[in-house]
DNA sequence: ATGGTTTTTACTGCGTC
DNA sequence: GACGCGGTAAAAACCAT
């Protein structure tokens, strides 16, 4: 019976050094002279097998460190798995029922099996998401998938957001509010506290629930949880504004330095940390000679031109009576 | 609920291309 | 003349009390 029931695990990906090398060797091309290259994992170098140039070379191998003569040496001495993840309502660790009615050979199963193994399937499934709880989870990951992805925020802060969500489920936080409001507000938390924070009005674009809803839930989860959230830095808004307008990385700097002296002079405490980053971005280009208008980046900031003329005029000011130049 | 602070909205005048 | 920029006043939003 337990021939039909996998565990799905990683370790079915992992190539061996042969596969790698053939694969490669089929796909890539060599620049020079249009002839197959093939990837010496010894030396760490792709070359060509034609004229022998280097395509590539120093990669990183990311085979194993070890060998393995046979089958069973390899299971044991990979020490890859399924990684566990909090994106998963079950982290991942669930045993998931093959649906082909086929035994660990491929062979087709009995119609006396078959039918044991669709029992078997039925009460799986039901045990998986047994209660109401991880019905909700699994509803509000999902939520916080889309959301996240939409935003472009990376997977650590989606495990983040996930953390925090089954925290407030787990201190009961959840009756009287909705399910989409505390993920929303999860997330929120989880992409301040990653250092990638998004603005409450970006946040409330991609979620089904309004702002106000979203700053309650919010404040209320962070309070329950005793959640420990930084005022948002404004240097971390900096990148961000920067690629979406296409200015330099030296302008980057500049913006950087601009808020640092901004700190030191204490200038900052109390504005919308928004409004400090777009000023210093635009301040920046317009010290790094970059054209860039306000109103350009009132846009990708979704803040107001009157509020980065205000904040720029004190950060100009700021740096000036910090290092006068 | 209230008062103080910050941000937004709306409007105006100036200079440049 | 359109556009970018700087300024102002009043309204709105936000926050702590």
């Amino acid at each position: 019976m337990t021939d039909n029931i996998r565990t799905y695990t990683r370790e079915d990906e992992t190539t061996t050094e042969e596969e790698t090398r053939t694969e490669q060797g089929e796909k890539e091309q060599c620049p020079e002279c249009g002839g197959r290259v093939i990837s010496d994992t010894e030396h760490a170098e792709t070359v060509c097998q034609d004229c022998g140039l280097v395509v590539e070379e120093d990669e990183i191998d990311r085979g194993p460190e070890w060998r393995a003569f046979d089958a069973a040496e390899k299971d044991e001495k990979s020490r890859v798995g399924a990684p566990t993840t909090n994106m998963m309502h079950d982290q991942g660790l669930s045993t998931n029922i093959g649906w082909q009615d086929k035994d660990a050979y491929g062979r087709s199963l009995s119609s006396r099996q078959r039918q044991k193994m669709q029992r078997l399937r039925t009460w799986n499934e039901r045990f998986r998401t047994r209660d109401s709880k991880e019905r909700n989870l699994k509803q509000a990951l999902g939520e916080i998938d889309r959301m996240a992805s939409a935003l472009g925020l990376p997977e650590n802060v989606r495990e983040t957001a996930s953390v925090i969500y089954r925290r407030a489920l787990e201190e009961d936080l959840l009756p009287g509010r909705s399910i989409e409001g505390v993920a929303t507000a999860a997330l929120y938390a989880a992409a301040r506290q990653a250092g990638t924070p998004r603005s409450l009005d970006e946040i409330s674009a991609v979620s089904r629930v309004d702002k106000m809803e979203l700053t309650r839930t919010y404040r209320y989860v962070i309070r329950e949880l005793g959640l420990e959230v930084k005022p948002a830095d404004p240097e971390h808004y900096v990148p961000r504004f920067v690629s979406d307008l296409d200015l330099s990385d030296e302008t980057e700097r500049m913006a950087r330095e601009l808020l640092d002296s901004a700190r030191q002079e204490g200038v900052h405490s109390g504005k919308s940390p928004v409004g400090l980053a777009a000023a210093a971005v635009y301040a920046a280009a317009l010290l790094t000679n970059e054209k860039v208008t306000q109103n350009d980046v009132s846009e990708v900031a979704s803040i107001s031109e009157v509020t980065i003329r205000n904040r720029y005029k004190e950060l100009l000011e700021a740096s000036d009576s910090a290092a006068p130049a």
